[in-house]
DNA sequence: GCCGTTTTCGGCCCGACTGTTTTCAGTCG
């Protein structure tokens, strides 16, 4: 069964194929719109009724009934003429900076353009000279657009920008003239990947800011620099954009360039609907005739909470602002769930030690625990099938119990108990036999090898180890890697059922390459009733700082706190534990 | 193509920037 990430792209290019060929705006805008609410859908897409599709918010009778068709005949009528309409070369055409729809379709049908290859030979051949609106300063900037796109790295994990921005943020941040800074964007949303990073900032000398940023140590190279704006690239590889806002402006620009784009869209939509226009510098009231009234002051600017407030809505974490639904819930006086936030997280359910392939002895690593304020810590070293991770036979994995056992005596403040992270195998059986398993506190089972199953197999090997009556929690369900693998594509909807059924728990693994499960996984598993543990699998020390990845993710899943096991207090944790024994 | 406590037709988010223009189209975020 397709995904809903599959039929998302779908509309996607659904949209810029459209787009290409000169479609009405509105409907481009309607295919992306479908497109989003087919990502964030709970259930499986493929598997609606047409009734039931059509009642989603964003799909239309239209829309549905390409779903519909997608699900049972493997193909969309509509896409596929377009696609024997518009040169599959287009794509990456329409995707160089400063090229969009119009460009495009003037360089196909004008200049014959049909790939970037074609392209650059139009503009050496001054073919694309002759075009209106083709100036030599547009040529030269499409040339120099290409070239970075011919060698750009594209999107970088969460985990390798946020320390980068934090660092910039900081280092701004003690300059005498520097008010305010913060970076935004899909940074600050908690996104598993970050195109690029975006730093706000308010100061009493902008040049003087601007100058100090360019000259950054980590500064490679400066794409651009104005008067409000300055765009560098990092040493390695990553742009920075940083923008300078009036200090009365900065929590509306803090919104604004936090995003997401659809979510700005919904909010501004919103501020119409009651008599008020919503850009970066303010919510300001609106005349009659719907436009902005000449000198009006904001009714909200400087502080980006009072900007959500004067809307009727309460602030809206970052992590949610997606157009999934997000307004409707934090409509002010709505009920809604408490979502789980970092400072709930009270143990460590995955974690290794130098019995197998982790850096700290049990006492290190408890010790570790108790200084983040944990109640319990689950030791949890890989067993035999892990050979290159030093994993555990069945002699050693007895003796390693014993010596988890008398580490309790040396903290009694902390509950500490002896588990294992078994191999589910790939047909599902688990790497110990079940009497070793109930000698265990805790079982965590993940999948590690044979990660490319078929989807049928893969699923199947993850319900038998659901199912298992001695397993707690299923370790990174998919194994995928993050811009680096894809791992096991089971039926979820599946997995979830049998969670919920069986009362396992699903790993939300934190480490920033992981993030397995992902966060609209979370949100469906979330909704299907399941319990989840957000581990950080921890090897070394600095592993626990993961978490904070965990939980972003686990937010962007609108994670309740009550379905957080790491969130419950130790009696509770430790009640649910037995729960399986 | 979607949508409706003004609407089943006629709307559909907003501003900055750039390069090309002589008043604005196109792109971006």
């Amino acid at each position: 069964m397709p995904s809903n990430a599959e039929v998302a792209a779908l509309f996607e290019e659904l949209a810029v194929l459209s787009e290409i060929l000169g479609a009405n705006v509105f409907k481009v805008n309607a295919f992306r719109k479908a497109a989003r609410a087919v990502e964030g859908l709970a259930g499986e897409a493929c598997t609606m009724e047409l009734a039931a599709l059509k009642e989603i918010d964003g799909l239309g009778a239209s829309t549905a009934a390409k779903i519909v068709e997608f699900g049972k005949t493997a193909t969309m009528s509509e896409l596929e003429e377009l696609r024997a309409q518009v040169p599959s070369g287009l794509k990456e055409v329409l995707s160089i900076q400063g090229i969009g729809p119009k460009t495009a379709r003037t360089l196909w049908t004008e200049a014959a353009v049909v790939d970037l290859t074609t392209l650059k030979g139009a503009i050496e051949s001054g073919a694309v000279g002759k075009l209106p609106r083709m100036g030599p300063k547009t040529i030269e900037n499409m040339k120099e657009s290409i070239a970075f796109a011919e060698s750009a790295r594209g999107r970088i994990r969460i985990g390798e920008a946020s320390p980068i921005a934090e660092a910039l943020v900081s280092e701004l941040a003690k300059l005498p003239f520097v008010e305010r800074v913060a970076f935004a964007g899909s940074l600050r949303r908690g996104k598993e990947t970050i195109g690029d990073i975006d730093i706000l900032a308010c100061s009493t000398d902008v040049p003087g800011l601007m100058a100090a940023f360019r000259a950054r140590p980590e500064v490679a190279k400066v794409l651009a620099s104005g008067e409000t704006k300055t765009s560098v690239q990092t040493t390695n590889g990553v742009q920075v954009d940083l923008r300078v806002v009036p200090r009365e402006s900065f929590g509306a620009a803090l919104q604004y360039f936090t995003g997401s784009k659809e979510h700005n869209v919904r909010l501004r939509e919103r501020a119409i609907s009651m008599g008020f226009r919503l850009n970066e510098y303010g919510l300001f009231p609106s005349g009659a005739d719907g436009k902005a009234l000449e000198g009006a002051t904001a009714v909200a600017s400087d502080d980006e909470r009072a900007v959500y407030e004067a809307l009727g809505v309460d602030w809206i974490p970052p992590t949610m602002r997606e157009d999934r639904g997000e307004i409707d819930v934090f409509l002010r006086g709505a009920n809604r769930a408490e979502f789980v936030a970092i400072t709930d997280i009270k143990s460590e359910l995955h974690s290794h030690t130098t019995a197998s392939d982790g850096a700290m002895s049990i006492d290190e690593l408890v010790t570790e625990a108790a200084r983040r304020g944990f109640h319990t810590i689950a030791i949890t070293d890989h067993s035999k099938s892990q050979f290159q991770a030093n994993g555990l036979d069945e002699v050693r994995l007895r003796a390693h119990i014993q010596a988890i056992h008398e580490a309790r005596s040396r903290f009694p403040n902390m509950r500490i108990w002896a588990g294992s992270e078994v191999d589910i195998l790939s047909d599902g059986a688990l790497d110990y036999d079940d009497t070793l398993l109930a000698e265990l506190d805790w079982v965590v089972a993940s999948p590690h090898a044979a990660l490319k199953q078929e989807s049928r197999i893969a699923t199947d090997r993850l319900l038998r180890a659901i199912r298992h009556p001695l397993v707690h929690v299923i370790g990174h369900p998919t194994g995928r890697i993050v811009n680096g693998r894809p791992g096991l594509e089971p039926s979820m909807n599946e997995l979830y059922a049998a969670a919920k059924e069986h009362g396992t728990a699903l790993e939300l693994n934190s480490h920033h390459v992981r993030l397995d499960l992902r966060d609209v996984h979370v949100r469906a598993a979330a909704d299907a009733g399941c319990m989840i543990a957000i581990d950080c699998d921890v090897h070394r020390r600095e592993d626990f700082d993961e978490l904070r990845f965990g939980v972003l993710t686990a937010q962007r899943g609108w994670l309740p706190k009550s379905q957080c096991l790491n969130a419950l207090g130790a009696d509770a944790l430790e009640a649910w534990r037995r729960t399986k024994r």
